[in-house]
DNA sequence: TTGTATGCGTTATCAA
DNA sequence: TTGATAACGCATACAA
């Protein structure tokens, strides 16, 4: 397929390339030769070259998104955020999935910025910010999301997980609870750091002595969480509640809890976090902290869209987002 | 952030814009030159602008990827196949949702052609292939992927959906069911009609009557698919046993199983599509027809790549892949 | 406001 | 094998 170009439509319009060049980037051109550009470009079906236009420009009008595990329905819903957002202003999306893995995140930024993209939303995968920084000092504009990194200048949008954290195990401590379990995520990212924070904020305000012996940390993972479910239902003096911190680790703790044949609320109070696709399936349906999805994706893309039209103020400017939670049955009133 | 050009290598290692890139092109260079330039690169940061090389070779190294829904597992986990292959391949993705509206997908599609990838892989809403016969007609490599359209000469890869839901079908009769209810998708949707054929060809195989009003069409919704099982349910003679024919669909008729406070196996036979992330948090877990969706994702991209290396070979090639049942006691045995 | 000419960084053609 | 140079399609400085 052999495109029409900016000459082209020059010819069949009798005016010039830079008239046409001038016309295409919104500059004031005569009413007449307008209205005869834009019958050329109708014409000829002409749209912008925008590989050419790069080159000049150095605007690639991409940005590249960088997850750390496309498979899982919160990235997702934030990446369609991000997606909606971005197109209102132009922009297209590389998705790039760093597979949890942090030698591959930065060869993937690196095949970012070799792609030219105009900027980055990055969801890290642990708290390592070298590589980042040198993107920043380099002028390309790097949004954080989900997660910020220790000692980090960079933009970012999160949830305020401390505070998510916080009111599912206070619900849990007004229901009457004392021994209360936390299955944690690894300490070396952000929000798994911040969620036990919450944890232990909430044992702290309501003067219940933490048990060291009830805090299980693990990955991320969906087997971390099946295995810290069987821990916690394995010691001798087991917790009555449990708090899960994250997605797969609570689906993983239903999943080890289900196996047992145990009964949510009844043999277990049970508070996990992200909205479950099939949450209304399960009897009852599960206590958890709901995030606000969407707006995580939309806010990064437009703190990431400023950046990228020049405009610096206020840098570094993190989000913090607020959680909802939902209470069931799945956390039992003993009082 | 000035990047360094093959100019500024050509000058370092003392040779020629012309040697250095024949030198990146895998050419033959000398190999006291070859070592020269590989310093030069090296201590110049350098890399090849993609702009400026997609301007000369009219290609991107890019493949745009349109699926109707990015929000659902069985997309998701398509795409990562995708992306690892397209990924080992030298090609970024580019992700677009048409959100299940075909105008959305003409849009995207013509967005996608402008941003010139040099290939697409696309998921259609629905049966309408104009669009997609104008790209191939320009010479832009178009995989489908999940479904095909009527009536369009395209490669494509999808699952055997029509013998997915025979085995489907044909267990449920094999374990003495004869009164079996459907949820079906809308017919202006391969797989919709491929699974509903699938179920009609095991009942006239085993030689039960079709009963219309056990057939149940509905958008590839949940809400249809709640709307669906309330319906079958709600029959004056109600099916013993109901085949669900995709994802949505299947989550919404479990939610209204649920919300009746009936138990899969005893009170309803069931047997959905595509793996639930939370198969194994219901009680009994659900029979379902599974599909290789990580090799339908690798495939497409597989083709795609072979296309656009300029490969025409064989075209329309379709691959039908193998599907897999899953079968529990969510499907009651009669006899 | 317009047309002309130059350059963005690369590849490809040509003559050496 | 190499070096010099034209071209890819666009944006922009400059002169008009």
């Amino acid at each position: 397929m052999v495109m029409a170009t900016i000459k082209d439509v020059a010819r069949l319009s009798q005016t010039s390339v830079g008239t046409v060049s001038r016309y295409l980037n919104g500059h004031h051109v005569k009413s007449a030769n307008r209205a005869r550009i834009e019958d050329a470009i109708r014409e000829l079906d002409f749209s912008i070259n925008p590989l050419a236009r790069g080159l000049r420009t150095n605007k690639t009008k991409t940005v590249g998104v960088l997850i750390p595990e496309l498979a899982n329905n919160f990235s997702i819903q934030v990446m369609e955020g991000m997606e909606q957002t971005l197109d209102e202003h132009g922009y297209s999306l590389i998705i790039c999935d760093s597979r949890n893995n942090i030698d591959t995140e930065r060869e993937k930024l690196k095949l970012m910025r070799d792609k030219l993209v105009d900027g980055i939303i990055l969801m890290p995968v642990r708290d390592e910010g070298d590589h980042i920084r040198d993107l920043l000092d380099n002028g390309l504009p790097v949004v954080l999301v989900d997660r910020l990194i220790t000692n980090l200048s960079c933009d970012g949008v999160v949830s305020d997980s401390v505070n998510g954290a916080y009111r599912a195990v206070a619900t849990i401590i007004n229901r009457g609870h004392k021994r209360i379990g936390i299955i944690a995520g690894p300490q070396n990212v952000y929000t798994a750091r911040e969620r036990l924070e919450g944890y232990l904020r909430a044992l702290k305000d309501y003067n219940i002595q933490v048990d060291e012996s009830l805090v299980y940390k693990g990955d991320y993972t969906l087997a971390a969480g099946s295995g810290g479910m069987e821990y916690l239902l394995g010691l001798e003096d087991p917790p009555s509640a449990v708090f899960v911190s994250n997605y797969h680790l609570t689906l993983g703790a239903l999943k080890a809890i289900t196996g047992r044949g145990m009964t949510l609320g009844a043999d277990i109070s049970f508070f996990g976090y992200d909205q479950l696709e099939c949450s209304e399936l399960i009897k009852p349906p599960v206590s958890v902290v709901v995030q606000a999805v969407e707006a995580l994706g939309r806010q990064a893309a437009e703190l990431l869209v400023r950046r990228m039209k020049g405009d610096l103020s206020g840098f570094p400017v993190v989000h913090r987002l607020k959680t909802e939670i939902v209470v069931t049955d799945s956390v039992k009133k003993l009082i």
